[in-house]
DNA sequence: TCCCGATGTATCGGGCCGATACATCGCACG
DNA sequence: CGTGCGATGTATCGGCCCGATACATCGGGA
C-alpha cells in the first residue's frame, strides 16, 4: 500500500523522505494516523532496488543562484521512473481482496484522479460489497449472538454496524455520479470551507501519464 | 492489543484456539476484521511463556460419558492463570497513546464492563482528544490546502471529516451516561433487535481504519 | 463413495510501527 | 549574547501482526 502511495505522489514532482511523509500525511490524513520512517526509508529502498524510484543527494550548488550560506543537509531526493510508473498504473488498476479493506480502499481512492471511470466503478463496487459483508457479520452478532455481549460490547456492534450502513450510502452516491459522469461532490457533505472555483471539473478521469 | 484481548476472553473461560478466534471475531468484529492465525498463535505462545496463561491438550478421556468413538482431536485448551489475570487488570486501566487509536480504543471498550468508571471516563476523553485532533487536521487541509489536492481526495477528507465529528458527538453522550451513572443505550442507535433484561448498562464503540 | 466445508493446529516471509539515535537551522526568550 | 527548543532531516532495530500455506479429521450431502 505504502509502495503504491509513494508512486503515485513521486509523479507529481520528486521529493525527499521528509516531504514525502508531510504529502502522504495530507494526502491521507483521513485513513491512518501519520506514515513512520520505519516504513517509509525501507519502502524507499525497496522501490530503488526494483528500479521504480532513483535517488539522488541533493545538487550541492546549482551553480549561480545564492550559493548560499545556507546550509549543507544531505537531502536525499527521490524520483519516479518511467518503469515506476508503469508500475503504478498497474497497482492502481488491479484489485485484489486487499484493494477493498479500509487502508487499500482509502490508498485507491485518493488516486482516483490518475485512473479511468471503469476501474474507479469497479473499486467502488467492491468497497461496497466488502462493506455490506461486514455489516451483515454485525447484524448477526446483533441478532444472534445479544445476550451473549455485554452492553458495552453491543454498543460497539452498534456504532460499526451505523457506521457501515453510513459508508454504504456514501459509495451509493459516488457511484451514482460516477455512472452519470458528474464529479464526485456527495451533496450531504458541505461540511468545511474551502470550495473554490476550481470545482466544477472532475471526472478528472483519463490518466494522462505526462511523459517528459 | 491482542494480548488484552485474549486475556479478556479467556477470563470468561478456557478456550482452545478455533474457539478464541471465533470468540474474539464475534467481541472485535466491529474494528477489525478478523485476527489471524498467524497472529494467535504466536501470541498464545508468548503468553504462555510469560507465564498469564497456561495451555494444555484436551482431555485424552473424561472417564464415563460416551468415551467416545467420536474423535481424537489435538486440541489445546488454554486457560488464564492468576497472574494472568493481574496482567489484564494492568493492561486494561493503563492508558498510553495506543489506548486512543482506533483499534486499542476499540479493544479497551470492549472490555470496559471489567473496568470502574473512573478508568472509563479517562479513555472515552482520551479517544474523544485524540479524535478532535484527528478532526482539527483534516479541517487545517480542507481550510488551507484544498486548492492543492483534487477532487476525489478532498471528498476522502470530507467523508473522514464527518466520521470524526459523528465519533465525537457518539463520545459526548457515552461520557455524560458515565457521569451520570446512567447505563450506555445512546438514544439515536436504535439499530438491532436483541435488546435483553441486562441492558441497562453501556454505550457503543467505535473504531475503523485502519488504520490502521 | 467421494468430495466439500467446518473444525483444528501450526509456520514462514514480509510489511509496517514505535522507539531511538543523531545532526543542523532559525528563532524566541532570557 | 547565549542557550535551548521546535522544525527539518536521515536512518536503524526489535517486534507485532498479516496473508499464504500446509496438514489432518469429521459429518453430511451429491
Amino acid at each position: 500500500m505504502l509502495e503504491l502511495a509513494i508512486l503515485g505522489l513521486l509523479q507529481e514532482s520528486p521529493m525527499h523522505g521528509y516531504e514525502l511523509r508531510k504529502e502522504l500525511t495530507a494526502k491521507l490524513g483521513a485513513i491512518r494516523a501519520a506514515i513512520s520512517y520505519g516504513s517509509l526509508y525501507p519502502t524507499l529502498r525497496r522501490l530503488q532496488a526494483a528500479g521504480w524510484i532513483t535517488e539522488a543527494a541533493e545538487t550541492p550548488a546549482t551553480a549561480g543562484e545564492v550559493p548560499a550560506l545556507t546550509s549543507r543537509r544531505g537531502r536525499v531526493v527521490y524520483t519516479i521512473t518511467a518503469e515506476g510508473k508503469e508500475r503504478f498504473a498497474q497497482l492502481i488498476a488491479q484489485a485484489g481482496p486487499e484493494t477493498y479493506d479500509d487502508t487499500g480502499f482509502g490508498v485507491h481512492f485518493a488516486f482516483f484522479s490518475r485512473t479511468d471511470q471503469a476501474t474507479r466503478l469497479r473499486i467502488l463496487e467492491g468497497r461496497r460489497r466488502t462493506i455490506e459483508e461486514r455489516r451483515e457479520g454485525l447484524r448477526d452478532v446483533l441478532a444472534r449472538a445479544a445476550e451473549r455481549l455485554d452492553a458495552y460490547t453491543l454498543e460497539l456492534q452498534r456504532h460499526g454496524l451505523d457506521a457501515c450502513e453510513r459508508e454504504v450510502r456514501w459509495l451509493e452516491e459516488l457511484i451514482a455520479n460516477e455512472r452519470s459522469g458528474r464529479a464526485p461532490t456527495v451533496p450531504g457533505t458541505g461540511t468545511a470551507g474551502g470550495r473554490r472555483e476550481t470545482d466544477s471539473p472532475p471526472p478528472p478521469g483519463e490518466s494522462r501519464k505526462e511523459r517528459p
